[in-house]
DNA sequence: TAAAAATACTCCATAGGTATTTTAT
DNA sequence: ATAAAATACCTATGGAGTATTTTTA
């Protein structure tokens, strides 16, 4: 696994620091024991202190060193740990998709294509939120929600839409009302 | 400061990241874009995923790259703070030293030493723990402590001793007992 | 067609290997 | 005398710059 790939230097200085011997630590990097010497000499150059009290015969940590060696080794860690997190979701194996709804959508549309996702991406995590759809526009600029099921239309540059169902207007009224006797009414305050 | 020496990869695409613009990002590095661009090939292929979708007009983070810019953004600083903090240790800015006292140094040994080092090292922290000889030389084993005062002799190869004061032992009797009669007194069972 | 990213090519710095020297026990 | 780290020297890999090509809005 070529993980931490960039971090030669912090990674070789653990590796010394867990071995204290060049030889050893050398051989598990499969590097010669004389440029493993120059790397550490590069790091602590770089440094600007040293991180081991060296002879021939033995090699310890400094306090620096020690110190450094606790904080890196834990963030060295990490810095895997985000990889891994990235590449399942490259590779499909997580994510999250934060999905938005309103009324219109509640009893079909969201819940039957809910149940078609969850099949062909079962290792997708999905968030529902009501919101309507003035709310959704803003929660889609915020980056709050991924996708939402709102009243169109809407065009904007940054996002897609689909239209996915139309539905007709009705007007509902008293019985005989006047507007019951236009041929044509047009939504407004006429009425 | 040369400091995130070996973050490179990661650093450039914090930046790209950032500003969602090789040629921008390329001159906050104070890189050309072309080496900017093969810098970001050379660290998705190490790590196996795309990091970003590009055309010539448009870059963007995957949804990889996303989750890898927000654990990674910090990484860096963080890295600069492990550098500072042992920076701080290998020039005696600060450290930490444990030492163990008994009863004979409690009261003016080891107090008017620790005045004289408070004074001369302010910015070393010192915990104190009261602990016996035989204890104390555990403790060193153990590296639970740092020095301590005990009752020598103590010879041993990894620690080195110091004589800081020598004291008479006296024979405290009832009135006329036996032993005050002997003109030489071994310790032992012999009283 | 214009602006940005990607590629081709060259050059140089640097990192690694081999052989040797230094050093401490 | 020996075992380990440090150095000298050489070579090759890789990363950066320049110039050019490709791409898409």
């Amino acid at each position: 696994m070529l993980d931490a790939e960039g971090l030669d230097l912090i990674r070789s200085f653990l590796i010394v620091a867990e071995e204290l011997n060049f030889r050893r630590a050398a051989e598990r990097l499969n590097l010669d024991q004389s440029a493993l010497t120059r790397r550490i000499q590069k790091l602590e150059q770089n440094l600007g202190f040293r991180l081991f009290e060296r002879t021939t015969r033995e090699v310890a940590l400094t306090q620096a060193g020690r110190s450094f060696y606790t904080d890196n080794s834990l963030l060295i860690s990490r810095y895997r740990e985000t990889i891994d997190a990235a590449r399942r979701i490259a590779e499909g194996k997580t994510g999250h998709l934060r999905l938005a709804y309103m009324a219109f959508a509640a009893t079909e549309l969201m819940p039957s294509a809910m149940a078609r996702f969850r099949r062909s991406h079962p290792h997708i995590q999905v968030s529902l939120s009501y919101i309507r759809t003035q709310g959704q526009k803003l929660a889609l600029a915020n980056d709050e929600i991924d996708a939402g099921y709102l009243i169109g239309p809407f065009v904007h540059p940054d996002f897609q839409t689909m239209t996915l169902t139309e539905e007709r207007l009705y007007v509902v009224t008293p019985r005989n009302h006047a507007l019951l006797r236009k041929s044509i009414i047009t939504p407004g305050r006429s009425f």
